[in-house]
DNA sequence: ACCCATTGCTTGACATGTCAACTACTCACA
DNA sequence: TGTGAGTAGTTGACATGTCAAGCAATGGGT
């Protein structure tokens, strides 16, 4: 058992315990579920996901200029073999095209298409819904502070 | 486009702009990522899931009492078809133990075993650095801070 | 006692995360 | 110019998330 322990109830006052380090990314983790599913939940109606989607976008911001594929991998939330099969269904569904590098041949260009920026135009609006939903209820002092906080999380060891 | 647009450029003070929700949401969403990395990191010297770990730590809280199936899966976050697969593995690793109900049959019982607590127990250290780590650089009012802002993005709708 | 909606799981199919091993290329250097 | 180290991707294998369909047991109503 752990020193805090013996500081028992808490002194009556204002502010409640604080919560354990466990407590704490155990929210993070849930609240990131979350909002998964609401994201999932907005992309559905055009039957690609959250991972399809987020490799569209990353691609449409180098538009018209391609990227090579691990530059697409590294701009996601990290992980690269997966972005090969990532994007071979992306391109199966015409939504991407590479090709291979001409200066350099171990690289492979990934371009969103027509299709690809059509698509993702779709989808703007109910993502962005998604997310003002998200913070709708948080001050902007709140949502900086939000930031900050994960940030301290994210970056410190 | 919401009301907020007529704020235009924040009258150049000392607080920086409030973050965009997208930028709220994408910061939970690494910050989440991250964590999870970390905890598989920690797990994997004893080449356990985080999903498996989870399971896991679930049972160890009705033992000695078993728990059914899908009562185990809605402890976990969320999902259920995949907690079937799940068990399997562990019952294969004979971490688990599983029987059919005998009041209602339809029921499958899930015990950890005794090999699966002192799995636990290696672990639970290593894990508890994690979380100790993740916070470590929050003070208590911050880390209140966070769960309450990271409760309201949940809750609100 | 019988029927059916409900409940508790299980399965199949597909997308993704993740690790490890492998191929194709490029580059600096001997 | 040949070679070896490093880079960019691909592929295979396995665990999980997720949806939809299917199965067996229950329980209430007739």
């Amino acid at each position: 058992m752990s020193t805090s322990e013996r500081r028992g109830k808490q002194r009556g006052g204002s502010a409640a315990a604080a919560p354990k380090p466990h407590e704490v990314t155990t929210e993070v983790l849930r609240t990131a579920d979350e909002l998964r599913r609401r994201v999932a939940a907005a992309l559905a109606p055009q039957a690609i996901t959250s991972q399809q989607y987020n490799v569209l976008r990353i691609l449409r911001g180098a538009y018209p200029d391609p990227l090579p594929t691990l530059e697409v991998g590294a701009r996601m939330i990290e992980k690269t073999p997966g972005i090969t099969r990532l994007l071979d269904r992306l391109e199966e569904l015409e939504l991407v095209k590479r090709v291979r590098g001409v200066e350099d041949r171990r690289l492979v260009e990934c371009r969103i298409t027509e299709g690809g920026l059509s698509l993702l135009a779709e989808l703007d609006e109910p993502i962005n819904e998604v997310n003002r939903d998200a913070v709708r209820a948080l001050t902007p002092s709140e949502r900086r502070s939000l930031v900050r906080l994960l940030g301290i999380v994210r970056n410190l060891k």
